[in-house]
DNA sequence: ACGTGCGGGACCCCCCGTTTGT
DNA sequence: ACAAACGGGGGGTCCCGCACGT
């Protein structure tokens, strides 16, 4: 790797959780500079622009908190097994090494109207996550642990709500009980749409 | 009512919008100015500084959003269709009249660490819903609706979550779906809790 | 005296030593609001504008650190009496009930380009204060304490030079010795100007 | 020197002047932009604030007034002609290459509560000041021009005060006679020390 | 006559994201 | 990659007038 293109990404790992923490609009570029050592004259080198950086973190952040969530799930052939993997990893641990929260959320909520940028890759991000329930689903489905009218992307969305809402409140209370309620439900839920069940 | 307290409260409808929308640190007082067609001086003579002023705000634009969830709604005693009623409310009319989408979920977010003002506002906004859902859970469980062994609070939590988390996918897809698909699934949940169910 | 009057010199008693501490360009109608209990149009109902206030607050301070300082000092037969009864009042109480050390010193400082109403009292006030001078000197020519040949405008500007820069110096060590030290100077100077001295 | 340097060193030769002659809070940050052509960011990049530049700029200021008046002048070794010298130049040009009269007396009046930044700078040039006059007074006591009682910071504070004291006079009444008159008297001053005088 | 409440708009200091020399 | 400068807001405060009660 070049000198350039190390440094590049030494400035997303700093910029990542700081964006994610305070927000694209709440993020100074003397706070970056703080994190990263360099001048800004450094930081713009690689980057055009404050938003096409934050775009950049906002990538890098999501495969940090992304990749545990998913790792070693999409070879199990149990999809049932593979929801509920992804529930707890997610209930467990929602910031895995990003603080600030679950990017999407964070991103999705400020990137609202403006900043076109942003919107498109928590967009991106959230097609991805839904991919991997669906996928898990329709395995579950062949495998017919499911039953067959499941409609996939009716649980992919109430799966994801139903965390990144419970995220919502445990951030909002500092309290990890409602994570916990959540993945219960869920976890139900899951059960309930069992062939037979 | 006095002029001044006329104004504050004209001010407070004109800012309510466009804090939801843009988010605090993403507000300007020029937005606001322009907004209200006063000038600054004018508006700091009613609030000290912009922080307060959006507190302010986030405690007008949630009595906005909150009213028609919950009005006319306690006064039934069926439990069960209150829940409902909340819940259709919700998927169906999720910012009425106020654009930007759901105070609570902008403020949650944004607020997270610092800005302690508007995180107190919102832990006390959600709160409040929660315990309408309580409420509404305990009034069922009194009429022997829904199971004795139902938890309240968990309920609660796990509708607001639903609902707030397909309110961000709706809003990040530009797409209704996913708060019908919230819809849909949290009535089916509500009748899995009836008694005998 | 009229409810008016009685305002307005209350302002004037509240806002003399609030200038005189912070300076004119230092003190904001904020703070005199505060002293008074006044809102800002109450106070622009007795002046026209900030800086006649100054000028009005000026020459109130003035009248109340002067007074003692000259009070039954001209009624004395004894010049040289009346220097050093001077001296001395000055030396060990140069800020008597106002805070913020001389008006004249003050004002002198601030006002010395710009702000020709402060400028113009502050000048008045430094004649007044030379005349005093003057007359005791020239009571104690006559009266033959002094040589003829004393120039009486000469000590004047010595006397009050010395003691306003000794008040300066010692305003700033916060420490009353350089106010001793020209007291002592200039009781020694006013014998070298004896007869016969 | 490196760029950087020259244009802070052009700041404070252009912000000097306008702070002592309008005050500290008298100037606003648009005349010393108007001053030195710079922007307001050109600014800031050499100062993080105001006051650390009105600091700056009064040790300046300080310098610019004081070199003259100390300059070839401890080399001398007539201690008593050294004193009268320093007497001199500050009678004929008090304010040398520095409009707005001396910083010395400016800064000591308008810092004296807060802006502790300030009055620290006013207070070592005043001790500086002092010192300068204690070193002649002493080198004139021991080349036995001048009694061995004398007390050398008594002379320095009668020096200083007379001439800062007349120096406002002179700036008050527009007219030098003031100081001249100061001059006159501590020539007279000097010489009464003088052995056998 | 007197005082309050309200609003205006210019200005305050400071910081922003950006561009340019080097 | 840095150092330097740029402009244009950032939020907040200023002094002041006008409209209103009493």
């Amino acid at each position: 790797m070049r000198k350039g293109e190390r440094t590049r990404h030494m400035i997303l790992e700093k910029a990542a959780p700081i964006f994610n923490s305070k927000g694209y609009s709440g993020t100074a570029l003397v706070d970056l500079m703080q994190a990263t050592g360099l001048e800004k004259g450094g930081i713009y080198r690689h980057f055009s622009s404050k938003e096409e950086l934050a775009a950049a973190a906002f990538d890098h952040a999501w495969s940090v908190v992304s990749a545990p969530r998913f790792a070693a799930l999409d070879a199990s052939s149990n999809g049932v097994q593979r929801l509920k993997t992804m529930i707890s990893n997610f209930a467990e641990r929602p910031a895995k090494n990003m603080p600030g929260g679950c990017p999407l959320l964070n991103t999705a909520i400020e990137a609202d109207d403006n900043n076109t940028a942003l919107r498109t890759r928590a967009k991106r991000a959230l097609e991805e996550w839904k991919l991997h329930v669906i996928n898990a689903v329709e395995q579950g489905i062949r495998a017919k642990q499911l039953r067959r009218n499941t409609d996939p992307e009716a649980v992919a969305v109430i799966l994801i709500a139903t965390l990144e809402g419970a995220l919502m409140i445990s951030r909002l209370e500092r309290d990890r009980r409602a994570l916990q309620q959540a993945k219960d439900h869920l976890f139900a839920f899951i059960d309930s749409l069992a062939e037979g069940g």
